[in-house]
DNA sequence: CCAGACGTTGTT
DNA sequence: GTCTGG
DNA sequence: CCAGACGTTGTT
DNA sequence: GTCTGG
């Protein structure tokens, strides 16, 4: 659930919705319109700076835990189910101290139909902004050498009846008025975080097919997020 | 105590 | 690092 | 998440 | 089928 979404939200306005500085180069090149973003690739997070305040920062999206000895071969942590998280030695720690926001202002999901796989585009029928909630985690290469690899993961919960048809998960969507408290340091107890995993209620979201050429991730244009009409 | 796992999704 | 299993 | 690769030996 | 890459 959740395994590939855009953002392509004007960086000004990203930084406004999001309560950071106006965007310096850094930032720009960093909300550059994305239709088509998948795990392994570097996703804008945002969280909180040394010292307070919030920052952007680029980071892989598949979370690597930070006692990780080698880069993972399994399949990347792209998500991370809410409900769990205390009970998971590779979140409880991130729940705790490294909780971020992740922006977007849609998300993709696949039927499989025969062999096709038909991906249909999710979003706010006004296509505004929102944030995921994430997690993150450092992790310093090989035997705590090698390079520095910041990395995040997407909270899932329960799908609500508009998504379920789809998947039993969806991600956790944060109303902007969490924001504060979903990246408050000073919070560590998980009881007081819990109700943010609630599902967005049904109906506020609108889905639509899309044409498959967002099934290759190298194909990252505007034509992702074109709906398909119907031919009757 | 030490050793070993540590995850999600979807599919079978 | 932290939890589970033995 | 989906797409695409998946291998060795010997010879150039 | 399973793994890697994006």
């Amino acid at each position: 659930m959740c395994g590939r979404f855009t953002l392509k939200t004007p960086a000004p306005m990203i930084a406004e919705l999001l309560g950071l500085e106006p965007p310096g180069p850094r930032q720009l090149e960093l909300f550059a319109p994305r239709y088509n973003i998948a795990p392994t690739q570097d996703v804008a997070v945002v969280r909180t700076a040394t010292g307070g305040g919030r920052e952007a920062v680029g980071m892989r999206w598949g979370l690597i835990p930070s006692w990780s000895k080698e880069l993972p071969k399994s399949a990347p942590l792209i998500n991370a189910r809410s409900e769990s998280l205390t009970e998971k030695p590779t979140f409880r720690g991130p729940l705790k101290r490294t909780r971020c926001l992740i922006p977007a202002d849609g998300f993709y999901e696949w039927t499989t139909e025969g062999k096709r796989k038909q991906p249909h585009y999710i979003r706010f029928p006004d296509g505004r902004l929102y944030a995921f909630a994430g997690l993150w985690d450092r992790w310093r290469g090989p035997g705590g050498a090698g390079p520095v690899i910041e990395s995040c993961t997407i909270l899932t919960t329960a799908a609500n009846a508009q998504l379920a048809p789809l998947h039993d998960r969806m991600p956790v969507i944060l109303a902007p008025g969490d924001y504060d408290l979903w990246l408050d340091g000073a919070v560590e107890n998980a009881d007081d975080l819990r109700h943010l995993f609630d599902p967005l209620p049904a109906g506020e979201l609108a889905i639509d097919p899309v044409d498959p050429r967002v099934n290759k991730v190298a194909n990252d244009d505007p034509q992702c997020v074109t709906v398909q009409r119907s031919l009757f």
